[in-house]
RNA sequence: ACACCAUUAGCUCAGCUGGUAGAGCACCUGACUCUUAAUCAGGGAGUCCAGGGUUCGAGUCCCUGAUGGUGUACCA
């Protein structure tokens, strides 16, 4: 006997009964050479789901499958199982005739979750069910602990998104939901590169956050010895491609942000940002509907889809609004009959908010849209025009330049991308960054750090520019009906459990 | 950060005003050559999330903590 096999011989003394049996089964299969766990390949001819969906064709031809054992009726000289693959699940009818004595016998001890390979012939059983008739199969690998149950599936949150196999082996929408996602964004890349977009990998440690408020993550690098941060957004390495004359550029990936968790957040999500030279925020909206439109239709199959119970209708083109006809629309305010600060702020709170700070007219303007705008703009809508305080990385509106061309999209009441104009004057962004910087100094941990390299690299002369943000994480949930980020992420961050 | 809810067998869940822990599935043994939540007979299986407290006695009541969920707050 193996050390290995001494090793785990001995832990089995406090071991629950049914991890016991099913070790006891493998050890037997090794001592009569038949160890699983030598296998190294198995040949597959067909998927179950292509048999299943194209009986016609399949049926009488002989098929090599491969897939987990899902569940078992014996009958004593007979039994059917079913066996599951990537995307579909199959019966088995297994005979003591086909298999012969010594193989059905060893077929009789396998267990539920135990990975097959198996061969026979595709028919159809007098209840109607697609089956294959199986005279030849090969054990995988072994499965040493039983799954959940096989009726109710998994439920228990913790244990899906912790051991995130099981709820892909146990639920069928799960594994559903992330193979929409794949496409989703492949559908994405398809699209930006079908449009002469190149896609780039800028760095993910950097030595200064930017291009978003946020509270990044702190690591260290040793042989440097210096901090550096996780980055919370690609978009100030974006424009400086933009400098160097890529003209198109986009950019998907994985960002960090140290705040919050909620069905919302997670603190790793993926995201898309998009610059493209020689337009504006008018052109990044016509990209952003047409995109997203394009991308449900292609996988969906459809421009209209359901979100939570809400009908939602992704077909082009979507309404635009700006920021202030929003908040005299939906809050009651004029902005055009307030002119200063105070009045702004005695506004909002004779509208019931309470301030912090002393806001400005435009932050103002930005917390009434937030608080009785946003939640009401359930149907694709543009939201245009933000005030140049809370945008410090966007052009002035020439005709008003204390709004910016700046918009975010909202569907659902949520966000979903955020697009501007980009500020390509050198000398204003370091007037912003230094506004930026004093509210950091003033305690304000989400605001911008000055970033000199990014400034001298506008000073080289950026063209005039659309740039685009999508959160890809809300627009899979969106998409796959999912009510919280969990659900659209394999591993979403948990705690350690002790 | 705060509030509420949950945590009992591998899984899904019962467990009443405190009295020595239960079901279904899964597992083991046996029967059964077209079943499909297969069926039938028998059997085994528990750190009741953790730690304290009250009590003759705690899965149950009280306190503290852990993890998860939801909501609010914070926040793109």
């Amino acid at each position: 006997m193996s050390e290995i096999m001494e090793n785990a011989a001995e832990q089995q003394q406090d071991i629950n009964e049914i991890l016991k049996i099913r070790r006891e089964k493998l050890f037997e299969l090794q001592k009569s050479g038949n160890d699983p766990f030598r296998i190294v390949k198995y040949d597959v001819t067909d998927r179950t789901a292509d048999i299943v969906s194209r009986f016609e064709e399949y049926d009488g031809k002989r098929v090599s499958v491969a897939g987990r054992l899902m569940s078992k009726r014996d009958m004593g000289k007979s039994a059917f199982c079913d066996i599951q693959d990537r995307d579909g699940k199959i019966q088995l009818y297994v005979r003591i005739n086909d298999l012969g004595e010594e193989k059905y016998a060893s077929f009789k001890k396998l267990d539920i979750g135990d990975l097959l390979g198996v061969t026979g012939t595709v028919f159809k059983t007098r209840m109607g069910e697609i089956s294959i008739k199986i005279d030849d199969y090969v054990l995988l690998a072994k499965s040493l602990r039983p799954l959940p149950e096989k009726f109710h599936g998994l439920k228990d949150t913790d244990t899906r998104y912790r051991q995130r196999y099981l709820d892909l082996i146990m639920n069928p929408e799960v594994k559903k939901t992330f193979i929409i996602r794949s496409r989703i964004i492949s559908a994405i890349r398809k699209y930006m590169d079908s449009h002469d977009f190149l896609e780039v990998d800028t760095p993910i440690l950097n030595t200064i956050p930017g291009g978003a408020a946020a509270r990044p993550f702190i690591t260290h690098h040793n042989t440097l010895d210096i901090d550096m941060y996780l980055r919370i957004a690609p978009e100030l390495y974006l424009k400086r491609l933009i400098v160097g004359g890529l003209e198109r550029v986009y950019e998907l990936g994985r960002m960090f942000r140290n705040e919050g968790m909620d069905v919302k957040h997670n603190p790793e999500f993926t995201m898309m940002e998009i610059y493209q030279a020689y337009t504006d925020y008018h052109g990044m909206m016509a990209l952003a509907e047409d995109l997203i439109s394009t991308v449900a239709q292609e996988v969906l199959g459809t421009m209209k889809v359901s979100y939570q119970g809400q009908e939602i209708d992704l077909t082009p083109p979507w309404r635009r609004i700006t920021m202030q006809e929003a908040v005299l629309e939906y809050a009651g305010v004029d902005f055009d009959k307030i002119a200063t600060d105070e009045e702004a702020r005695a506004v909002a709170r004779a509208k019931g908010l309470e301030l912090e700070g002393n806001p400005t007219r435009g932050e103002v303007l930005n917390l009434l849209f937030e608080e009785f705008a946003e939640p009401n703009l359930i149907q694709p809508t543009f939201v245009l025009d933000y005030p140049v305080e809370i945008s410090p990385l966007t052009k002035r509106k020439p005709d008003k330049p204390e709004l910016t061309e700046r918009f975010e999209l909202f569907i659902t009441g949520r966000e979903f991308g955020n697009a501007y104009s980009e500020l390509n004057d050198p000398l204003d962004q370091r007037e912003r960054f230094l506004a930026q910087v004093r509210k950091r100094e003033a305690g304000d941990e989400e605001a911008n750090m000055m970033d000199e390299d990014f400034l001298i690299a506008l000073e080289h002369g950026m063209p005039p520019t659309g740039g685009l943000g999508i959160g890809i994480d809300r627009l899979v949930m969106l998409l796959t009906d999912s009510y919280s980020i969990r659900d659209v992420l394999l591993f979403p961050t948990m705690k350690p459990k002790d």
